[in-house]
RNA sequence: GGGGGUGUAGCUCAGUUUGGUUAGAGCGAUCGCCUGUCACGCGAUAGGUCGCGGGUUCGAGUCCCGUCACUCCCGCCA
């Protein structure tokens, strides 16, 4: 037997009644009864009601001792009374008699309390993770992470896929967020930097013939955080795949998807098959490309309204003219809401930086109106149209915005998710997947002007290939896609490029030359020369995943050591300075401010 | 880089709107009482740079200015 423990803390039942065990663990809660002590300890696995009197000598010492204080006891099962038998934990009908215990941590007040359902202070937590990750949501949200990824390996690998690890220390790429540099020595005046993705990587396994591939893959980005964002570091479940189309590829994730999400949640699965949105449809219906398909709500254009004789809404007219749009929620029979519901609606928006939300609730009164602030602007004829276009009817009510199409659809897509809280229409207790599909290639850069990739260079245009339009580069379309859950995006992947000439065609589309894109993408741009199969995937967020799972809204709450705000650890006091010697041998020195 | 929120005992928070005697509560700690609790109970004690700096005032936790920390959001995140 092992000299610590014959059994753990959540094991032991009225079947073991009478045996001597020996326990380790943390003193979880003590209540003391002057001459009788009761005492949960507590590991990993659960909680065990310990129990000494004063008749044993070790009586005086257990009643002053520390929580969370490790200790070992040695002691008899003994049943407990039916009256006591607490059914809330798993060894809830036993205790043990205490017949002696050892000191084997011995731990100093503390900081903050381990046994408690308060919330505390982040850079309490942080600073003291360790103590933190003891408290139980916490502790289970983490175990519950380890088990998703077993599974998903588990998954990934019976589907065929084999598990590969690319490099940490690889090159500064041109694309995409701010990069994490890392000074190399032999190498002076020289930069690694930390992978944003294993992009590359992941492209040169599939040209080296491994056919399908996964990585619980560390990504590094500089780029500030979010509550769903980890500044730094976060992980993706890296997929690619050889001679796949782009349904192949949804195929195996739907698949995934569907197994992981009914293995670790009892929520409703709202599309068994997940809908595809088309990038343009999903930006008018919902004015988002990660739209939460929980809510029922949709977006509708009702721009030409306002360009009718018999609508005189000025200030929108006016707008419309010189180039505004209007989009619209309509919400189904909500005439008899207070009117405190419409201008906190109204009130929202300005807070949003908008100038509020124009509405009007559907009316029948001898003959069809609009009643609400701006109402009168519209004539019957005109309301008849947008019932018609919202598919509307006599008690809805119809929410405008009016600006840009930018400014619009910012506004109007958390309108959408404000609206639908607000009336409740949100099925909290459901997962609703969809893809987005048919993103294009290009896009404006609103700053520069200049035209730029909208998502990654490194995808396929769609159509016949011989017949790409380059003049019109925004009328491209990429096999791009995106996988949203519950409005928080998932992923994104393609399927890619193979082919080196139309590499250089899209790249000369946004000003890079061919030696241009042969210096900075390097390595894969010369992979493609030497007989690259056709190959696509995609990189669902890891941590993401696991906050949909555990039902949390900040990633720190389902990441082991997380940092701060501000992309520090507070528990490990990173970053830090470091010694003059190790800057000069990297060539380095700091600037003064 | 910008905007919002928070900052009072080891921890969680009240007090700030309307300035006024000695800044309170629960948990935790320390001491005492208690043999069936599982958020045990009861009594007592200790514990405070009201984030920090400056200002207004007879008087500031409270009002003003600045600053710092944490957090949420915008920008950013192919």
């Amino acid at each position: 037997m092992n000299k610590y423990r014959s059994n753990t803390c959540g094991e032991l039942t009225k079947k073991n009644k009478g045996s001597e065990v020996v326990l380790s663990g943390w003193i979880n809660k003590k209540r003391d009864h002057g001459n009788l002590l009761f005492l949960d300890l507590r590991d990993n696995y659960g909680i065990t009601q310990c129990i000494i009197d004063k008749e044993n000598k070790f009586f005086k010492n257990l009643e002053k001792i520390q929580l969370e204080t490790v200790i070992k006891i040695v002691g008899e099962v003994v049943e407990r009374s039916p009256d006591t038998i607490n059914k809330d934990i798993k060894t809830g009908e036993i205790e043990i008699k205490i017949k002696s215990y050892e000191v084997l941590g011995a731990c100093e007040e503390l900081p903050m309390p381990v046994f408690s359902d308060q919330e505390y202070a982040e850079d309490i937590r942080l600073k003291y993770r360790f103590l933190d990750l003891r408290r139980k949501k916490v502790h289970e949200n983490i175990s519950l992470r380890s088990k998703i990824i077993s599974f998903i390996r588990d998954e990934m690998t019976k589907l065929g896929f084999l598990e590969f690890q690319t490099p940490i220390l690889t090159s500064s790429s041109p694309e995409g967020a701010r990069d994490f540099l890392v000074p190399s020595r032999l190498n002076p005046g020289k930069f690694y930097a930390l992978p944003q993705a294993p992009q590359q990587f992941k492209q040169l396994i599939m040209i080296s013939g491994f056919d399908k591939y996964f990585q619980i893959a560390p990504c590094f980005r500089d780029e500030d955080a979010r509550a769903d964002r980890s500044p730094g570091e976060f992980y993706q479940l890296d997929i690619e795949m050889s001679f796949v189309e782009q349904e192949d590829v949804f195929f195996v994730v739907e698949k995934l998807m569907l197994l992981l999400f009914k293995k670790f949640s009892t929520k409703k699965m709202l599309f068994e098959k997940f809908p595809r949105i088309t990038y343009k449809d999903a930006i008018l219906k919902y004015g988002s490309d990660k739209p939460d398909l929980r809510n029922p709500l949709e977006i509708c254009d009702l721009t030409s309204i306002f360009t009718r004789e018999d609508v005189k809404f000025e200030i929108f007219k006016k707008l419309v003219k010189s180039g505004s749009i209007v989009r619209a929620i309509k919400t189904t029979n909500t005439k008899d809401k207070p009117r405190s519901f419409f201008d906190g609606i109204d009130k929202w928006a300005k807070d949003q930086g908008a100038s509020g939300m124009a509405y009007f609730t559907i009316e029948n009164d001898k003959e069809i109106s609009a009643k609400g602030p701006v109402g009168k602007f519209f004539s019957a004829n005109s309301i008849k149209e947008i019932m018609k276009i919202m598919k509307a009817n006599i008690g809805d009510s119809i929410f405008f915005s009016c600006n840009k199409e930018k400014e619009v659809l910012k506004l109007i897509s958390s309108a959408r998710d404000k609206i639908a809280q607000e009336l409740k229409l949100i099925n909290e207790n459901s997962f609703a997947f969809c893809w987005i599909v048919d993103y294009p290639m290009f896009e404006i850069d609103e700053n520069t002007k200049k035209i730029q990739f909208s998502h990654n260079p490194f995808s396929m245009p769609q159509g016949d290939l011989s017949k790409i339009n380059f003049s019109k580069p925004l009328e491209i379309k990429a096999y791009q896609y995106d996988i949203v859950c519950n409005g928080i995006e998932l992923s994104s992947g393609a399927i890619r490029n193979h082919k080196p000439d139309l590499m250089y065609k899209l790249f000369s589309v946004v000003g890079y030359s061919k030696s241009e894109v042969q210096k900075k993408f390097k390595g894969i741009i010369n992979a493609l020369n030497y007989g690259a199969p056709p190959h696509g995937g995609i990189a669902p967020g890891l941590d993401r995943i696991v906050m949909l799972l555990a039902n949390e809204k900040n990633i720190r709450e389902v990441t082991l050591f997380p940092m701060n705000q501000n992309a520090q650890d507070l528990m490990m006091d990173a970053p830090s300075e470091v010694d003059e010697k190790q800057l000069k041998e990297l060539g380095l020195q700091i600037k003064k401010k």
